[in-house]
DNA sequence: ATACTGAATATTTTGTTGACAATTCACAAT
DNA sequence: ATTGTGAATTGTCAACAAAATATTCAGTAT
């Protein structure tokens, strides 16, 4: 160990400056928050941040990254969720998907626009996530072909086709050109018709 | 008849103003092009352009509405197209719709920036083109019931559904994320999966 | 009266500049 | 060696001024 007490480690340090980021770009905005500022919630000079971080931009990507891992995990939970068929399973994830995506955008846009922000800059994370929430949806498939709930030829060939299918569920770019609960009509309608078109008959 | 000759009716002058002004929006973008320019070309003060539009902007709603027209004739050229089925017609229908924003985002890429800048505006030109779209759609689908080839209880709320379905086939925001040959690999495998679930079996 | 224009006015766009913020760096403290 | 800082540098942005443009209008021509 250390001689100094209360010594932090470079990892907690770096996630004090994501913490302290993080509370400044959801209130404020990415644009509105100065490095200065944050450094200044974890105790530090502006110039020390980047022993941690080799840019603001990446900073926010980094919390990007964290926000759509959180996005994740909650759409695993409905992998999780016992008791019900994968029909009504993939019914459930396209609409809690849905609903991610306008609570963000409704409650909090200032989280939305740091993502929209991070994407256009660096797609690859934003296709990184859509790639995961594809795979999730293999598992849905797969387990409906599995218990013949479903006739599926190629389930990641399908998985790619109900991402497109649903696309204007999970992209913000429609949220002000419907109403919500338009949108969760649209939703339902739009997986029924593919879910005729998925399970066996 | 009046007194001089070549004497232009309002309609002709309306009309020569439209076709000015669309051949300068689509060379230089619609900021770029100045009323007196627009006027020029039409052997006019800038002021009486006014006598025939209340405003710039009303001549970019008229040229995108002019635009989206054309559209949707090509599109009713899909449904005149003989002998095929309406499962055919369906796949070409949403086929002919991904070419021409395509077309258009690809190569009048001005023209496409009008589009979008009216519709900003006004979003009750481009909702009505949607409609009208639907209205193509829901033609497709009766024929298909009226044969006993879609098996399809409410055709309007058919046609909403297929529409929201196919919408990353329709949007250009999404044109950036695939290329061409992806989206319409794409855009087939969707409409596969959809007609599984409209065809009668 | 109707069609039109030039000049006046109102808006928008563009260009510039100063302040602020991101980033780098030479050096200090431990 | 590692952790850190203040100060210098570079880049960005918002506010203001200037210029260009949209729009209006009073008035001319037919």
């Amino acid at each position: 160990m250390s001689g100094a007490r209360n010594a932090k480690t470079p990892e907690q340090l770096r996630e004090e400056i994501l913490q302290a980021a993080f509370a400044r770009f959801s209130q404020y905005g990415f644009g509105k928050t100065t490095m200065a500022e944050i450094a200044g919630d974890c105790q530090m000079s502006a110039a020390n941040v980047y022993r941690f971080f080799a840019s603001k931009q990446d900073i926010g990507v980094a919390l990007a990254f964290q926000c759509l891992g959180e996005k994740e995990q909650r759409l695993r939970a409905v992998l999780q969720r016992p008791g019900i068929t994968a029909s009504e399973r993939l019914l459930a994830f396209v609409l809690e998907l849905f609903d991610y995506v306008h609570e963000q955008f409704a409650h909090q846009p200032r989280v939305n626009e740091l993502i929209e922000a991070m994407a256009a800059e660096r797609m690859e994370v934003i296709k990184a996530h859509i790639d995961q929430l594809r795979t999730l949806l293999m598992v849905i498939l797969q387990q409906g072909r599995d218990t013949d709930e479903f006739d599926i030829a190629d389930v990641t060939a399908a998985a790619e086709t109900v991402m497109a299918a649903t696309k204007m569920f999970h992209t913000p770019y429609f949220l002000t050109w419907y109403k919500k609960d338009e949108f969760v009509h649209l939703a339902r309608s739009v997986v029924d018709l593919l879910l005729r078109g998925l399970v066996r008959r």
